[in-house]
DNA sequence: AAATAAGTTGAGGGTGGCGTCAAGTTTCAG
DNA sequence: CTGAAACTTGACGCCACCCTCAACTTATTT
């Protein structure tokens, strides 16, 4: 018999609860974005926000045991659908339009793409490969010739920010009105548009921490 | 004797208090913005909170007996140094860059042009007038042939709330990061940036009222 | 079927804000 | 100087959310 190690093997209720609060979550985060109050997943998934504590621990853990998977699907779906472009600038132009369509698509999603959530190991991670993805495009959109040439990702970071901001509060009431906004900020990200920006890509050195550190007020 | 009529005429003590209470009001609204707990404002003004609401009644009475004269001298003066320009699009330029910079420069500002605090009477018409001018800089622009012929009032709305966002998360850490945005907002509003919008101005038929009433999360 | 380990529960304590009101204090007219 | 009206106070109840833990229930093992 070789000695299993590991985990000691959950209780059949146990392991039941878990399910359902994770079905549960996946869709009450889905609806409602990731800081619906967690007594809510609880009373959907039919049990006691005690059990929600004992089995997750926490929100963040929730979110990690249960994102992810639903992240990696769609995002690595868009990355996909980016790649098919041939021409650099209708890749950037593919990547920011898709990313601002997740952001639209799920408060879920627009929370964790604007980092409300520092999130574990694995969502961290993916996240982190879409923005590489996203920094690589905006090389290579420069290079092109077609992205101005001070742009940085910096920049594109600010703009999907704001967007999802946009999206958050209009998404019931004017659920297009993000897509006026992306495009023209495309416009003004456009190297023939380009006018000298008054300050440098240094300004932007501490906005991804002013993101991720943001109490709701 | 002419009866006075009117109000009863207030104790001494009441009189200092409501002095007190706007001193500290203003500081603090001006700090920490508009939704600071009215607490330490009635703290400052040493002072307890039932004192406070017996003055005011609420936040909003607070704010309105407190913001607006400083809300005119700072908008009267943009406008005033706005109007300096005699190119439309150099006008148009420095009216979005001077509300930004309005919203940069002061929490309680950025509050209150994004209309988080749906004020009364006196703030509105001040807002609103502002914002009345707004608009006549875009059809002036647009008439001239600079700023592209699908721009609405709306679009700046839209452009000028999220950077609002912005600013109230990067005020400290990253205080320029917002000229950058505005920059690439500008270009992609010239004429000759322009590409086809994906959707039309009545997408953004309720953003206004969207932004007006948003609960903080 | 009994013993026990594992798991669940929900009331309760903590936070941080709002708004109120009975009891105490101050002003002011007479 | 006095008394009534005006005013202030701060503890209190409210809400919404967080997280915990002692008492109870259930699964599993033998």
């Amino acid at each position: 018999m070789i000695p299993t190690g590991g985990t000691p093997r959950l209780r059949r209720d146990a392991q039941r609860n878990i399910e359902r609060l994770k079905a549960a979550a996946i869709e009450v985060f889905r609806e409602r974005g990731l800081s619906t109050p967690l007594e809510d997943i609880a009373t959907r998934a039919g049990v006691s926000t005690g059990t929600l504590y004992n089995r997750f621990g926490s929100r963040e853990a929730l979110i990690d045991a249960v994102m992810p998977e639903l992240v990696s699907v769609r995002l690595t779906h868009l990355l996909g659908r980016v790649r098919e472009h041939t021409n650099p600038w209708r890749r950037f132009v593919a990547y920011v339009e898709g990313v601002a369509a997740l952001q639209a698509d799920e408060p879920a999603l627009n929370d964790l793409i604007s980092r409300r959530f520092p999130a574990a190991a694995e969502l961290t991670r993916i996240c982190d490969e879409a923005l590489a993805e996203g920094a690589r495009l905006v090389e290579d959109a420069k290079r092109h010739g077609s992205l101005r040439a001070d742009f940085t990702i910096g920049d594109l970071g600010i703009a999907l920010w704001c967007n999802g901001q946009l999206v958050r509060v209009t998404r019931t009431t004017a659920p297009d009105a993000w897509r006026r906004n992306i495009a023209i900020f495309l416009d003004g990200a456009r190297a023939k548009a380009a006018h000298d920006l008054p300050v440098g890509p240094e300004a932007l050195f501490a906005v991804q921490e002013a993101f991720t550190a943001q109490p709701p007020r």
